[in-house]
DNA sequence: CGCCTAGTTGACCAGGTTCAACAACGGTGG
DNA sequence: CCACCGTTGTTGAACCTGGTCAACTAGGCG
């Protein structure tokens, strides 16, 4: 069946994320497998999670990109991470209950839904997936640490090259990317509200390392010329991402 | 015997902690009564858990304020976050095991040890405990996205009208204020490194909001004189928080 | 009394914001 | 096929928040 096979393919991003991070076992494994997840597709600017708003399911992204983020009362969007292929953007609700902000999708995606009670079911049966859900969800609070010291503490070329380098590891993690090059799809405003600069400064910032040569942004594809330039200008440890040494990128 | 007091007193502060973000039933309130504690105490400035070294020991802070933070290779400091008495700073290295960041004490500080091993003994045998565990590490991210988006998109005066805010509801939380006052020893360095401003900007804006007659901190002792004013200023919703209604503070 | 740390204030400067106009691109409908 | 329009990206100029430098005050403690 076709449906199946596609089911097959976007689990398998899933995993690969899993994997990334953590040894799964074979027991973990299957029971992920046969975890049972629907489909659903996302519209750009589409919420999925909204503040306040008590959910019973979680979702995974298999394509596109989403963004957490939270307005404030003058109307300014603060984005506070983007959410590539194989992540879950809302463990926090199957722990906390109540969401404390949005997601919603930056272009068009596909995700996956499963509810809170399977996967609680799961939990109580394999206390290795709970361990693991715990690992991701730390993993997430680390990169938010990351984020919090490159605004407060770096220039804005920096702030913009550090976001460029963690979102290519983190699509690479993923196998989304070929060689040195891969698709990214967020337009310059996404960047500001995630940066906490304004769209022009993000403009000047992208424009000042391209002619550095250190890479190209343009159409929604990033092709990087010159790695460990771009790293030491962006102070890039990734270190915070947890990855095992065999998915991480010197 | 005095010293079992005193230990007694000092569980007490994180039992209370815990108390204020969930409901502790008594088989997990009994096994971490149990849990074996090592007190010991810190010098000002002194490293609890250092970046990179894989701790085998988690701590929870008893008395005083620890503070997270990381070095840039430039020299400045980005702090992350306070620790007040009752939080347990470091539950990220049971999950993850290799720290990304360091944890040093703000003031003197006394604080408490439990070995990595007792308390995933604990977490084995009391699926409750792990849950518990789990919810506190989501509401430090949750806070950590509070932080995030005051530094993104707030001005310095409201930046720093939302940490007072923070801290003091914390500290509220936790039984360590009185009335409209409490103990806050952090020095104005301390607030410029973990808002991302400069010295000389965090000491303009405290004096700026105590002209306006919002609150005074001197000498480590805040007075909060206009509490709605305050709040409004910073734009704090204590949401973020996750507190139980009547730990809150409307 | 003297030193050290923490806090305060002024003057100047720069990084980043805001405002505004325009260019490039893609999609839509006539 | 082309004209039109909305979105995204680009650039210049004026302005302003917050940073830097520097000097000085106020406490705390040996």
């Amino acid at each position: 069946m076709v449906g199946r096979n596609y089911m097959r393919d976007r689990k398998a991003r899933l995993m690969r994320r899993l994997d990334s991070v953590t040894e799964v076992g074979p027991r973990e494994r299957e029971a992920l497998e046969d975890l049972a997840i629907r489909v659903g597709s996302l519209a750009p600017g589409q919420d999925v999670i909204r503040a306040y708003q008590p959910p019973q399911e979680c979702c995974v992204v298999f394509e596109g990109i989403l963004h957490r983020y939270q307005l404030l009362p003058d109307g300014s969007r603060q984005i506070l991470a983007f959410h590539v292929p194989g992540d879950i953007p809302d463990l926090q609700s199957l722990g906390l209950g109540v969401m404390d902000h949005s997601v919603a999708a930056s272009v068009a995606c596909t995700v996956g839904y499963f509810s809170h009670a399977d996967i609680n079911r799961l939990i109580e049966r394999h206390p290795g997936v709970a361990k693991l859900l715990w690992r991701v969800s730390l993993i997430e609070a680390a990169g938010l640490r990351a984020w919090l010291t490159s605004m407060g503490r770096r220039p804005a070329v920096a702030h913009v090259a550090h976001l460029v380098c963690e979102l290519f590891v983190r699509l690479r993690a993923v196998g989304l990317t070929t060689g040195m090059r891969c698709s990214l799809p967020l337009t310059q405003t996404h960047f500001a509200d995630a940066l906490g600069l304004s769209l022009v400064q993000v403009n000047r910032s992208l424009n000042a390392l391209r002619r550095k040569g250190l890479f190209e942004l343009s159409r929604g594809q990033l092709v990087i010329h010159d790695w460990p330039g771009l790293k030491s200008m962006a102070g890039f440890d990734p270190a915070y991402l947890h990855l095992r040494k065999e998915w991480s990128l010197g």
